[in-house]
This record gives C-alpha cells, sequence and structure tokens, in this order.
RNA sequence: GGGUCGUUAGCUCAGCCGGUAGAGCAGGGGACUCUUAAUCCCAAGGUCACAGGUUCGAAUCCUGUACGACCCA
C-alpha cells in the first residue's frame, strides 16, 4: 500500500502511528504472541469485585483483563490504568514482577490494547488500589488510538457516528445505556406480574396502520409486494386480543418517515399494551404505575428533574380535558373546532399555518399542539380528544363526538397515549373512511382503510383498553437527557460521503 | 423548510486588521523502578471539510456544496 491509496481512506490517520501499532502487533506475531489467536480467557475477579473486597485480598493473587487506558512508563516500572465492564484498576509492572522477556512484550502494549493481567493485590505507597503484574497477556491489539486522555471525545457527531469510542471514553454515556436497560427490565417484570403476555408482531406490514405518520416502504421480491415498516404495532396487537390474548404487550421499534429532531429518531422504542375487559381509566392508572416503576428502576424514586423543573411522579396525576384545556389556554370553544369550516375560519383568524388541508381535525391538533401541551409540565392526562382525531379509539357514551381517550404530557412533552378501544366494526369502518377522505383530500398521515382488520374485529373485540408510552422519551424523562439521539445507540446519521 | 454557528494534526483547541500553520495530549527516539493529566530532553506529524471567486498573496474575505450543532416553523 503506498501513500497515494492511504490518503484515500476514510479515516486519515498520521502514517506513523497506525505503522507504530501494527509494527508492535507483527512484533508480538514474531515472538509467538498473537492476541488475535487468542479465544479466551480466565478471569478470577471482575474489576469491581477486586475493589470492594480490597482489603481481604491484599496480598492474594488475582486475574482481571480489560481495556489499558493510560500508561505511565518509568523506565523499568511501568503503571496502566485497566478499565472492565465494571470499573478500574492501576496495574504496576515492573522489570521484577514481569521478568526480562514479560517486561519487553509489555512494551508492545499500547493505549487501547486488551490486556490482561496475573499478579497480587497490594496498595502503592500513595494509596492507590493496584495489582502487581507477575504476567501480561495482550488479548486484543488496538491499532487505532483513543481520543486524548483529558478531554476525551465530545465533538457530538463522532460521538454518534462511532458510539463505540463514546462509550469507552465517557462512562456516563455507558451508564445511561445501562439505565435503559434496568428500566426496560423493571418495566418488562412489573407488567409480567400483572399477566402480561409479551409479544412480537409484525414489523414489515401491508398496511400502516395505528397510528397517524408516514411509513418506510420497502419491496418484497418473492411475492412482488409493497410492504411498509410498521409506525404502529396497534392493529396487530388488536387481533391477539380478539384471538383471546386478554393482556399483551409489546416494547420494540416503530418507524416513522418524518422529521428529525431532538424529540423524534426515524425509529424509535414504543411499549404497547392491551388489556381485555378493562377501559381507558384503569389504564391510567396503570400507566402511572409503569412510569413510577421506571422511575424507581432508573432514579431510586419518584422525584425528577428535568431541565432545572422538578418534578413528582407520585400518582395520581392531574387530568384535564381538551375542551377545559383550549378554553383555558386558548380561550376556544372546542365546538368551533369541531367542523372543517369554522376550523379553517379559527385557524386564519390567529393566524395558525397548517402543513396540509385545513380540516378540523388538521387545526385541533395544532392548536393543542402550541398552546396546551407546553403548558403541562406536571404529569398530566389530556383527555376528551374528540373522535375526529381519535380514529381507533371508543367513543365516550357521555358524549358522542368525544373519545375515551388521554394522552399524557410532562415537561410539556408526549408521553403517553391511550385510549378504551374502539370495538364497533361498523362505526370502525366509517371512521375509516372519513379518514380515507381527508387522505385524499392530501393528508398523508390520515389513516389508511384496513379491511383484513375491520374483518377481525367483526368477531368481536372485547371492552379493551389500550396504551403506548414512548420508551425513548421516557428514559430521557427520567435521565434528565435532551436530545433522543443520546438515549438511542445508534440514531441515524447522514453517511459521509 | 428558514435562520445562526461550527468544520484547522489521531483527540482537545489557538491562529488578531489577508502575509503562507501553532500548542497540549496521543504517536516516534532518549532518560527514569511508586506514578496516577507522571516528569525531563530531542525529532516528527497538516489537501486548514469540499468547490469556486476576490486579491500580488486566503485557514482568514465572498459565493456555493457537504456534514453537524443550536434556534425557529
Amino acid at each position: 500500500m503506498g501513500p497515494a491509496s492511504r490518503r484515500s481512506s476514510p479515516r486519515r490517520v498520521p502514517v506513523s502511528e497506525l505503522d507504530a501499532r501494527r509494527e508492535r502487533l507483527e512484533q508480538l506475531r514474531a515472538q509467538g504472541h498473537d492476541p488475535y489467536l487468542i479465544t479466551r480467557f480466565d478471569r478470577t475477579h471482575t474489576i469491581d469485585e477486586v475493589r470492594s473486597a480490597f482489603d481481604a485480598l491484599v496480598g492474594q493473587p488475582v486475574t482481571i483483563a480489560g481495556r489499558v487506558m493510560a500508561r505511565r512508563g518509568h523506565g523499568k516500572a511501568t503503571f496502566l490504568d485497566l478499565r472492565d465492564g465494571t470499573s478500574a484498576m492501576q496495574v504496576f509492572a515492573s522489570l521484577d514482577s514481569l521478568g526480562d522477556d514479560g517486561y519487553e512484550r509489555l512494551k508492545l502494549c499500547d493505549v487501547g490494547d486488551l490486556l490482561g493481567v496475573e499478579g497480587e493485590v497490594f496498595s502503592t505507597s500513595r494509596g492507590e488500589m493496584s495489582v502487581r503484574a507477575s504476567k501480561a497477556t495482550i488479548l486484543s491489539k488496538s491499532l487505532r488510538p483513543l481520543p486524548e486522555k483529558w478531554h476525551g471525545l465530545t465533538d457530538v457527531e463522532t460521538r454518534f457516528r462511532r458510539r463505540y469510542v463514546d462509550l469507552i471514553m465517557n462512562p456516563e454515556v455507558r451508564e445511561l445505556f445501562v439505565q435503559r436497560s434496568h428500566m426496560l427490565a423493571a418495566i418488562r417484570e412489573m407488567l409480567t406480574a400483572r399477566e402480561f403476555l409479551e409479544v412480537e408482531t409484525p414489523m414489515m406490514q401491508v398496511v400502516a396502520g395505528g397510528a397517524a405518520a408516514r411509513p418506510f416502504c420497502t419491496h418484497h421480491r418473492a411475492l412482488d409486494i409493497e410492504l411498509y415498516l410498521r409506525i404502529a404495532p396497534e392493529l396487530y396487537l388488536k387481533r391477539l386480543v380478539i384471538g383471546g390474548f386478554e393482556r399483551v404487550f409489546e416494547i420494540n421499534r416503530n418507524f416513522r418517515n418524518e422529521g428529525m429532531d431532538q424529540n423524534h429518531n426515524p425509529e424509535f422504542t414504543m411499549l404497547e399494551l392491551y388489556q381485555a375487559y378493562a377501559d381507558y381509566e384503569d389504564i391510567m392508572s396503570l400507566t402511572e404505575e409503569i412510569v413510577a416503576a421506571a422511575a424507581q428502576a432508573v432514579c431510586g424514586g419518584l422525584q425528577v428533574s428535568y431541565g432545572g423543573q422538578e418534578i413528582d411522579l407520585t400518582p395520581p396525576w392531574r387530568r384535564l380535558s381538551i375542551p377545559d384545556a383550549l378554553r383555558q389556554y386558548a380561550a376556544i370553544d372546542i365546538s368551533d373546532l369541531l367542523d372543517d369550516a369554522s376550523a379553517a375560519r379559527i385557524a386564519d383568524e390567529r393566524g395558525i399555518e397548517i402543513g396540509g388541508p385545513k380540516t378540523a381535525a388538521a387545526v385541533l391538533k395544532k392548536i393543542v399542539d402550541e398552546t396546551v401541551e407546553p403548558q403541562l409540565v406536571a404529569p398530566t392526562h389530556l383527555t376528551g380528544h374528540p373522535v375526529l382525531i381519535s380514529p381507533l379509539a371508543k367513543r365516550s357514551p357521555a358524549n358522542p363526538e368525544l373519545t375515551d381517550r388521554f394522552e399524557t404530557f410532562i415537561c410539556g412533552k408526549e408521553l403517553a397515549n391511550a385510549f378504551s378501544e374502539l370495538n364497533d366494526p361498523i362505526d370502525q369502518r366509517s371512521r375509516f373512511e372519513s379518514q380515507a377522505r381527508d387522505r385524499s383530500a392530501g393528508d398523508e398521515e390520515a389513516h389508511p382503510m384496513d379491511e383484513d382488520f375491520l374483518e377481525a374485529l367483526e368477531y368481536g373485540l372485547p371492552p379493551t383498553g389500550g396504551l403506548g408510552i414512548g420508551i425513548d422519551r421516557l428514559l430521557m424523562l427520567l435521565t434528565d437527557t435532551h436530545s433522543i439521539r443520546e438515549v438511542i445507540l445508534f440514531p441515524l446519521m447522514r453517511p459521509q460521503e
């Protein structure tokens, strides 16, 4: 490989440093110590185990392994900082402790290499917990240098594009994803304890329904059909309730072909659950308990701080109906927003711009979006959504223009969406037809007709309550994180070049 | 979609009113057996995101493009 071809490689590293590391790899190989031939390594302790039992282990031999994060050479002695998945520990290696060959070989160890160390636990004269290496084995070579030890990796773009480096260099990033896992485990445990069954439903769907969003399209060769990546699992989960699974949930990815910002990634994780014989008020309590369980797992309590605001998640949460909210925050009477003509008039009066056609549904959504939602800082269930904007929700017995639905807002962000499920197949058909009209009027997010789902409904869906919670946003709330990309391991990035 | 800002060594950053590229860390050579941002000496490392333009001369000024961040819709 000549200089010209190196220059054209996508990530340019000075020839000297790459070469230096490759050269040391070659030396290891020449000496019969090819790190890439090693298949396993027996540790006696994780580093955290050594640290927490330190006093008892002093003078005892241990074997640990991890990534070399720093190296301080002193001629015939060398200090290394070794970090494994649990913690970090100083390793002291000297000519005396390793012998001539061993110490020579350690000189081939670069910062970033994976190293296995056998030795006695001891404390340095300055009191640093350490292991005096009697044997050190390079378990894998790092051919690329790690970012600088003091400032680390801070460039946001590089952090997301090379998340592995981010995870190596930034322990708090690592901790965030540990918390994510703990949160999901707590939610699963809680739902399983309540007899919910975890299921998986299609990611690739012929009709992308269950939400108002544009889907991603793909094509199946063998069947020669267009398929959509799902925007929601809702309609399949309801089929399962029809099939007799009375409590089901799914935690999985949804895909929405929309813009990206601090609250939206094209793929995101959603919890959806359905409980037969329950209504939206039962689901409201369940929502509070799920969020409380998640908060316990992540924060150890129900008081969280988000962007400097103190939030109390202790149930029960405030309820607010959309008609009341419109009156209170926008001075609008809901009855003026229930037909297209008067809704369009109000939109014009107030200078509210709508992307698509000015349907009553679009205007109402926009006004609630802009004037009501940002006000909802303390946990609030917003109720009383009009049928117009809730094509899958059951009508309120008290007012058939409204639905038994709620959306939960915390810190002005939508966290949950739930309702008593519409199980009247005749009403569902007319709702789909109405949506289809919006669709042909240009609303690309309107719900598509789904004959297969209607047929399923005709077999009889029990009265059922359903819920969706955005998992990424929940984690953001609980960890005071303000970009969804921070809580997704590999957020979508535009490819370089 | 609109606006603002950013892009200089592997990483973190300087670079003034336009005069031809700097530091620290990492890497290379040397010294050093208790350091922990180890220290000391020496040498090396650059398509200044990309493409145009203005100019005797551009990292610097202008235009466009790419990528990213933030704000707005």
